[in-house]
DNA sequence: ATAATGAATATTGTATTCAAAATTCAAGTC
DNA sequence: GACTTGAATTTTGAATACAATATTCATTAT
């Protein structure tokens, strides 16, 4: 019996993380939102054990503000956040980048290349949401081919804080293209496992998303 | 009425989350030991809800492991993990140097100057524990210089993690005194504010520290 | 003797209850 | 009318109770 068939269980609390991350980054629940705990009781049909135990979590995550007493709500993304973020996230993606180089095998590299050209005719096609889709998607398999879960974790955590501005993030035709062309060169240096130019461009590639998110916090 | 006068409150569970990593921390608790609940429970005389509560917050930090019905365990250094975090500490080292040249204060730098000094007779006298706790407490002070509470928390998480080997890492006297003039060098390039210096002087640093932890580690 | 089975026990996951603090809101004061 | 004051209500923090799962261990069969 080689094939392990464990039966995946999981726990309410771990559940309910996942259902909150994704509904906070996806704006279900708005910055500043008060989640009380009564509702998200209702709402998922759950004591509130579990719930208080997830929250806990997202917490820790920065997706969710806890005040003692006072409960929860929606960690606001400010202006100060974005700047404290952005130094350390451009460390993780030049990191990523050159790790990514190490390990990254033939075949992941050309599921990329064919998940790049679907995203390069999204683009032509004005297709934004499939765009992100696929742009995300990208970034993902990079991570994952650093084969470094502490990073993966990391980089994950801190996506997921500013990824909630992305919907208001209305990015401008020319930085779209710019994003594309971004997106060219970093393919290039990864076929080549050219790490360190890979892990520049990662960088630089986030500084120009993040210029655009700041554009959009300011109004 | 100037001055705040808030009295902090703290929730049980965030006082066992630092005690427990404390414990963990300082080898109180064994690597791979079990983390009985009844007995942690009747050990802070606590009842169940807010210590779960805590040892979710540690297994997020990667000092508990928890399996779902199957309870907590202290969770393991192995080598793999230790290879893992090196790079992402490497680039967060890296960052937090330059970030700290950029907002420290001549005060804080007299500050960490005299820590400085008084380490050093620490080491002249062979005095172990005093050393690290001066160490420790100056690479604390660069970080806070920083100014970043994202990156400082990430350090954290992650040098938690490894602090628990320093116990085991017998170093060697000549580690020690190499250990003492990359100190040196670390203070010059703080004074000089030379951000791209001092950041590569602490990802050298490091990357000696987690050598020797790594020679301790394979016996 | 060893391995397998299943009842007894212990431990974990979740729900409920109780206690403490915060919020709301109506009554009273300036 | 705006600002306190304090009781009623709501919400949160922690403890207990209950349910589900895992572990232990004696029993049985091979």
């Amino acid at each position: 019996m080689p094939m392990s068939a464990a039966i995946p269980r999981r726990t309410l609390h771990d559940e309910l993380v996942d259902r909150l991350r994704h509904m906070i980054i996806e704006g279900d629940l708005a910055p500043g939102e008060k989640l009380s705990e009564k509702d998200l009781c209702g709402h998922f049909d759950v004591s509130r054990t579990p719930l208080r135990e997830a929250l806990k979590i997202l917490a820790k995550d920065g997706l969710v503000r806890l005040i003692p007493n006072r409960g929860a709500t929606v960690a606001k993304l400010t202006l100060a956040d974005l700047e404290e973020a952005f130094p350390v996230m451009g460390a993780l993606e030049a990191v990523s980048g050159e790790l990514a180089c190490l390990h990254i095998t033939d075949a992941e590299i050309m599921r990329i290349a064919k998940l790049h050209d679907e995203m390069v005719d999204n683009f032509r096609a004005g297709e934004l949401g499939a765009y992100f889709q696929r742009n995300e998607r990208i970034h993902q398999l990079i991570l994952d081919a650093a084969r470094n879960p502490t990073l993966s974790e990391m980089q994950r955590g801190l996506s997921g804080r500013i990824r909630r501005a992305r919907y208001m993030a209305n990015m401008s035709a020319e930085r779209w293209a710019e994003a594309v062309a971004e997106h060219e060169a970093i393919l290039d240096a990864l076929k080549a496992r050219d790490g360190a130019r890979l892990g520049k461009l990662l960088k630089a590639h986030l500084a120009n998303k993040l210029q655009t998110v700041r554009d959009a916090l300011v109004e």
